[in-house]
DNA sequence: TTGGGTGCAAATGTTTTGCAGCGAT
DNA sequence: ATCGCTGCAAAACATTTGCACCCAA
């Protein structure tokens, strides 16, 4: 009964489009939105995401840096975090999924979602350094 | 060659004990040493965390709701978060780190941690109301 | 004397809200 | 007219840093 979304749509296209980033900032969704041509405001970004989390259609994503992600619900996947170079990928969460049954079994809880993040080496700097001290992801580590 | 820390031996013991809550926010650790007569200011807190994590004896474990918590790495566990009454619970990884090798194997990581948590609904909610909205958690709800 | 630990205040960065105006229904 | 969507500014929060001082080694 009140005026349309003008930014929710390109939101969701964004989100459900399967280009980087997998999991966006508020931040990143208010550039992209300006790269299409679409001049909006921070709080309205905000806004729509809480709305898109609320019903369920996008998922918030915390990843150790102090910045709220979201992803699109059906998009659902875990993440790999390289400690040592900062890469973040997106993985599968296949195995993590196979653990759903199981946790119910054992917990009684009834469990609609998870979420997971793997940290470690990733392959290639495994190669470079045999072995490194780990840089711990803290809020100021540049992700994404 | 300095003044040792007056703080940091109680606040790994605090973290070292099985006690609630499991995990801890800055702010709780500050309550809790001032309950023990020990009086400190929230920066002295914060780089005593930030310490521990380098040196990797903390872990930090975020939950969604904008506030990071730590705890000891040797009490390492995932969560299980009812979305219904906010409970939060502390579960074994044993079926998380079951993974870790296949994980490995798979992307060519080397991992050395993970952070995982569960979303739901309790038994007692399960039992309560057959089926209800799931509140999504957000930075203001009260969890721990 | 030195160098890390501490307290206090201020800066930062992100999230959240208040309010007025807009516009499709 | 109504009621949700927007933009702008300010508030609210949590994190982080600068600086002066303290104190055991």
């Amino acid at each position: 009964m009140a005026r349309p979304s003008q930014i929710r749509p390109q939101l969701d296209a964004l989100l459900r489009s399967h280009h980087e980033p997998h999991a966006w900032t508020l931040e990143e969704l208010r550039q992209a939105l300006a790269r299409l041509g679409i001049h909006s405001n921070f709080s309205s970004i905000f806004r729509s995401a809480r709305q898109a989390v609320d019903q369920g259609q996008w998922q918030p994503v915390m990843l150790g840096d102090g910045k709220t992600r979201f992803e699109w619900s059906g998009h659902h996947h875990d993440h790999l975090f390289c400690q040592s170079c900062g890469t973040l990928e997106a993985v599968p969460c296949k195995l993590a999924q196979s653990l759903h049954h199981r946790m119910e079994q054992q917990t009684g809880y009834r469990i609609h979602s998870h979420s997971m993040v793997w940290e470690g080496t990733c392959p290639r700097c495994v190669r470079k350094r045999s072995c490194r001290k780990p840089a711990l992801p803290t809020h100021k580590t540049d992700l994404c």
